[in-house]
DNA sequence: AGCACGCCGACT
DNA sequence: GTCGGCGTGCTC
């Protein structure tokens, strides 16, 4: 039978699968996986055929224009994963394809492709392996002999890095430990002609290691055997587009379809897979070194409270004699401050309560242009307030602090010494400093910056902060800076008795891990549901309210689930952004699929409006 | 997504 | 009358 019906999707948010005539002269040459060129209303586009068939129950079919690959691009195998891909973040098969493939391709770019090799992929039997590392140093040694080990069976190997500094970092790392194997690199910051090139060396087999950031997780290799995920719980493997991909995740969808040896390392596990690796007994190397963790002296700014209001200083006391004592012997000091804006945490200035959301356990933030303190994920928002409501006896402190004052303080504090400043705005900092002030962008500097000592001035920013990793992410920045820090590290806080403070302070993985599960659980976050979020935005304000709104009732109406809740709209923060208003329904489910399911159905209900675009976030 | 079709208000 | 605003629906 001729099976001259090409079943092709497209690259656009559209889930039907559209059937085109093949020509006499295409029918042998065409295959699964193949672009072609195909008429699509009144214009041309590239079309990704996932199927042939003989009939087609359409009328008024139309015929593929042209060829555009004699090989396919992805096989059945990497079908099946996308497959898997489209169904989890809720897009189109078309769009997983899209993103999978470098930006060239799209387009219709051409490319040379061999003829495939027959290779047997083994089913079913991944092995996952957590990498605990505090030195940074020890993790190569098992990565390099996972890698050899690999090669030598001619398997490939994906490297993820977290940030695009790393890439030739780590391509001198492997240098230097003599794998001589042509290397593709993988990052969507490279030129289109460059992606492609490197995705050509992939599918044609000429390399069997690709490193990369977030996008190297869809290097489409036939023998992957092996994937190394550094830095596993860098928040820069998820991707904050549609299809919000999370690189950790795509990962272990692999290795659920191959048999792929995962490796995730960090000296500060993410929650998600320290309980995956416990649930399911997974191997956990936890690396102890010679090389201690800096000590983290905890400052109990309560107790400093009125010197400091007299002084008016962010910089305690104690932090300034040690740091005196520190520059005295020439040595060096960073001030570490959590972002670079303002910090928006009301608290007492007395009895130093901070406004929590009853329902979430989530700080309540000022904000202010609504003038009302609100909580993120459900909604709950109040007047704010000037009295505290616990010892009624002293004014709420609506406070805000940036990295400009504190370098004009420490310029005042040091006249003498040197005061630099590093953020995303001066970027990563060649001159000497005495004093460095800094924001989350010394992590960045992949440990090649280094200070005496640590002072941590606005740990509560981080703790307080709006989302519910903000004690797993206080927690995990503290360890991190307790590599970066010779002697030692100082905590200036409001919450010194803070399980996230306290284990870090005292080093207690084991403790921190097993008092935030067990707060993720009792308040249904993840890991134990997911998180998916359906944000809605346009020019006006008042129709993205509305459409908000509306959804939520049908969703509301249409859930017949105890595993699925839907949480009231809710604007996103900022709630405006590039002109346009963003707001958001939170939805949390048990099963992604299941939730879904649901969230297709009430937006098909709900029909599209113009002006209101609307994406879905999951596992945000 | 992006584009055509179609149905109401303001205007030469 | 008809120009254009945007709401609706479809793309093989």
């Amino acid at each position: 039978m001729k099976r001259n019906i090409a079943n092709v999707v497209v690259g656009l948010p559209i889930e039907t699968i559209f059937d085109y005539l093949i020509p006499d002269e295409l029918v042998n040459r065409i295959k699964v996986g193949c672009r072609v060129w195909v008429p699509f209303r009144e214009k041309r586009k590239v079309g990704y055929i996932v199927g042939l068939n003989a009939f087609s129950s359409f009328k008024k079919i139309k015929w593929v224009i042209s060829l555009i690959d004699e090989e396919p691009i992805f096989d059945k195998d990497y079908l099946r994963f996308l497959k898997n891909f489209n169904t989890y973040y809720s897009c189109s098969l078309g769009e997983a394809i899209e993103t999978s493939l470098p930006i060239g391709l799209k387009s219709g770019m051409n490319v040379l492709l061999n003829k495939p090799i027959a290779y047997e992929n083994e089913k079913n039997n991944s092995s996952i392996k957590l990498i605990q590392d505090f030195s940074g140093k020890k993790k190569w040694e098992i990565f390099f002999k996972e890698i050899l080990d690999c090669l030598r069976v001619k398997g490939a190997v994906i490297f993820l890095v977290p940030e695009v500094l790393y890439i030739p970092f780590v391509l001198n790392k492997l240098k230097d430990a003599g794998v001589k194997d042509v290397v593709a690199v993988f990052n969507r910051k490279l030129s289109p002609n460059r992606q492609a090139i490197e995705w050509q060396k992939v599918k044609n087999g000429v390399v069997n290691i690709a490193i990369g950031t977030r996008s190297a997780i869809f290097a489409p290799f036939k023998n992957l055997k092996l994937i190394i995920i550094d830095e596993e719980d860098s928040p820069s493997y998820k991707q904050q587009q549609m299809p919000f991909y999370h690189a950790r995740d795509v990962a272990l969808m692999r290795a659920k379809l191959n048999r792929i040896n995962l490796i995730l390392a960090s000296p500060t596990p993410s929650i998600e897979i320290y309980h995956l690796v416990k649930k399911n007994r997974f191997k956990f190397l936890f690396l102890k070194d010679e090389k201690q963790l800096a000590p983290i002296k905890v400052i109990d700014m309560a107790r400093f409270s009125y010197e400091n209001r007299k002084r008016n200083q962010i910089i305690s006391l104690p932090l300034e004699i040690r740091m005196r004592k520190i520059l005295q012997d020439a040595g060096k000091v960073i001030i570490f401050i959590n972002r670079k804006g303002f910090s928006n945490i009301v608290r007492c200035k007395k009895c130093n309560l901070t406004l929590k959301c009853s329902r979430c356990n989530a700080s309540l933030t000022y904000h202010f242009d609504k003038k009302k303190l609100l909580c993120r994920f459900c909604n709950y928002q109040i007047e704010p307030l000037l009295l505290c409501p616990n010892c009624n006896a002293s004014y709420m402190r609506y406070s805000v602090m940036g990295t400009e004052t504190l370098e004009s303080e420490a310029s005042r504090l040091f006249p003498d010494k040197k005061v630099r400043r590093l953020d995303k705005e001066t970027g990563i900092i060649k001159d000497k400093f005495d004093i460095l002030i800094s924001t989350q962008m010394i992590l960045k500097s992949y440990n090649l910056i280094f200070a005496d000592l640590i002072g941590v001035v606005a740990i509560d920013s981080a703790l307080n902060r709006l989302d519910f990793r903000a004690a797993e992410k206080t927690f995990s920045l503290l360890i991190k800076l307790s590599q970066l820090a010779k002697q030692e590290i100082i905590v200036q806080t409001h919450n010194p008795k803070h399980y996230s403070i306290l284990s870090a302070a005292e080093k207690d993985f084991p403790h921190f891990y097993k008092k935030e599960l067990r707060e993720r659980r009792s308040l249904g976050f993840p890991p134990f549901r997911h998180f998916i979020f359906i944000m809605v935005r346009g020019k006006r304000l008042e129709a993205v309210k509305n459409f908000s709104f509306s959804l939520h009732e049908t969703l509301k109406r249409l859930n017949k689930s105890k595993d699925i809740e839907i949480y009231e709209p809710l604007a996103d923060i900022p709630d405006k952004l590039r002109g346009s208003f963003r707001w958001q329904i939170l939805i949390k489910g048990k099963i992604i699929k299941k939730t879904n399911q649901l969230i297709k159905n009430g937006l098909r209900l709900q029909g599209k409006k113009s002006g209101i675009i609307v994406v879905v976030n999951v596992d945000i």
